[in-house]
DNA sequence: CTAGGGTTAG
């Protein structure tokens, strides 16, 4: 800065890409609109390192308003210069803009280069699109660009993360040279999928392969050990990740350990293990422990459990939530209310459900008692035909899942619609019945739905695959891959 | 001389 402002000194194109990078480091949005003037000034706006390094200054700042004007002034962006503005739109929670931004990147003529695909394929990843994810991945070997160590791992995480561990798993073994970072993008997705055997056989693997875990290979495979049942193998796991591997406890790591005490139903001595911690508790483990509370219908707990999450977020809607699920269980209606009233008052918003299916690539977002889709009588005559059908082969609505104080009849129909079934039924009549149906949901899929969809599979001979917000659910001929524990 | 953009967890 010294530098520009007593102008002595040379400042040249290098001196100006290298300071931007250090401002886009340092996420400091004056400074950098500083250094952004003397560019224009000095006229080296044109020199696309030291444009780029400015683009990628105001995204590391989040203003990605002033990021879209300046590489709109770019006369002819190179890849470096889309490939920066497309991770911006992915880093600030655009994905879906990311994609399109590669479209018109394609058009403009210029080729993507392995970083470009690197970006573009964890963009796919974070908006579970399978379509355009495969897409994207054609693109990638047509280019010879899919072995890439760091696109390949992206790969492997959107195909995972997508629902498809066989793929994810192809790709894993074509790979020759395994970084840390793309055998535990293969081991968490094992994990999410709920295949724990499979993902504490690959860490076995990796250590006979003498690659050492990290931090993250743990978070991974604690989560594997919780998503099976298997506490004293996560408590084991725990300890001799400090003892053999000098790798230092993280929240993340008691967060898994919650969890996985929690779903054992070992909620007390997960609020031990919590008061322990070296860390201030976090939201999202009491939230885990209220989800067990719930399930396992023990609502004194589930108050106690309550009260410590709104003590750290008051406006947490899931403690709301999951307190008024519990007293509908409960059919104590008083408390349903105070809860509501509560919510009301402090004008705490439900997060509202949604769920959504990828078929011939194109995203179908639906939510709860949706009629806005164009085929929308169709999807609901499909459903009533399913309800039907599954009715008749022993599946009976558990009305301790709708939030209402409403008449049984009344009840049975409000989990007719909820969004994971509309998806599911869109799903049966617009893909082939060899297909895999595949959905996607914001939340965690409520019990209820759970319990419709394992008849779905055995009634239609699918295989459905639904990932909500905690892992995946594979659901084949009756059963979950969950084994009902989630 | 050759700057500026990339992967796993939560």
């Amino acid at each position: 800065m010294r530098m520009i402002h007593e102008g002595g000194e040379r400042v040249d194109e290098i001196t100006l890409a290298t300071v931007a990078k250090a401002t886009s480091c340092l996420v400091a949005l004056e400074p950098g609109k500083q250094i952004h003037a003397h560019v224009i000034k000095t006229g080296y706006s044109l020199d696309l390192c030291v444009i780029s390094g400015i683009l990628d200054m105001y995204i590391k700042c989040g203003d990605m308003g002033s990021a879209h004007t300046v590489f709109s002034d770019i006369p002819a962006p190179d890849d470096v210069a889309w490939t920066t503005l497309i991770s911006g739109c992915l880093e600030n929670g655009d994905e879906g803009r990311s994609v399109s931004i590669y479209r018109q990147m394609r058009q403009s003529g210029v080729q993507p280069d392995e970083y470009t695909f690197a970006t573009l394929v964890k963009a796919a990843s974070c908006l579970t699109a399978l379509e355009q994810g495969k897409q994207i991945h054609a693109d990638a070997i047509k280019l010879e660009l899919s072995l890439d160590p760091y696109v390949a791992t992206s790969l492997v995480d959107m195909y995972a993360k997508c629902g498809n561990i066989e793929d994810a798993y192809r790709l894993f073994r074509r790979m020759d040279v395994r970084s840390i970072v793309l055998w535990n993008a293969m081991l968490v997705g094992l994990a999410q999928h709920g295949n724990a055997e499979e993902a504490l056989d690959l860490f076995r693997v990796m250590k006979s392969n003498n690659v050492v875990p990290d931090r993250v290979t743990f978070i991974g495979v604690i989560s594997a050990c919780s998503h099976f049942g298997l506490v004293s193998e996560a408590y084991e796991h725990f300890s001799s990740m400090q003892r053999d591997y000098g790798v230092e406890p993280e929240i993340e790591h008691y967060s898994c350990l919650v969890d996985a005490l929690g779903r054992a139903g070992r909620v007390q001595e997960a609020e031990k293990l919590i008061a322990s911690m070296p860390f201030e508790a976090s939201a999202s483990m009491y939230r885990a422990l209220l989800g067990v509370c719930r399930v396992q219908g023990d609502t004194e707990t589930g108050k106690r459990v309550a009260e410590q999450l709104l003590a750290i977020e008051p406006s947490d809607s899931s403690a709301y939530v999951l307190i008024s699920n519990m007293n509908a269980a409960a059919n104590q209606w008083d408390a349903v209310n105070d809860a509501r009233q509560m919510m009301k008052r402090k004008n705490v918003k439900k997060e509202p459900g949604f769920s959504w299916i990828d078929v011939k690539n194109k995203v179908h977002l639906f939510m709860v008692d949706d009629k806005s889709h164009p085929e929308a009588d169709l999807i609901y005559d499909k459903l009533e035909d399913l309800m039907k059908r599954i009715g008749e082969e022993g599946y009976v609505p558990d009305t301790e899942f709708v939030l209402a104080d409403v008449e049984e009849e009344e009840k049975e129909r409000a989990l007719y619609y909820h969004s994971e079934r509309l998806a599911i039924a869109y799903g049966l009549i617009s893909t082939p019945s060899s297909a895999i149906i595949r959905v996607i949901k914001n939340l965690r899929v409520c019990g209820d739905c759970h319990n419709a969809i394992k008849y779905i599979s055995k009634v239609y001979q699918r295989e459905i695959v639904v990932r909500d917000a905690n892992r995946f659910h594979r659901f084949r001929n009756g059963s979950c891959s969950c084994g009902d524990y989630w």
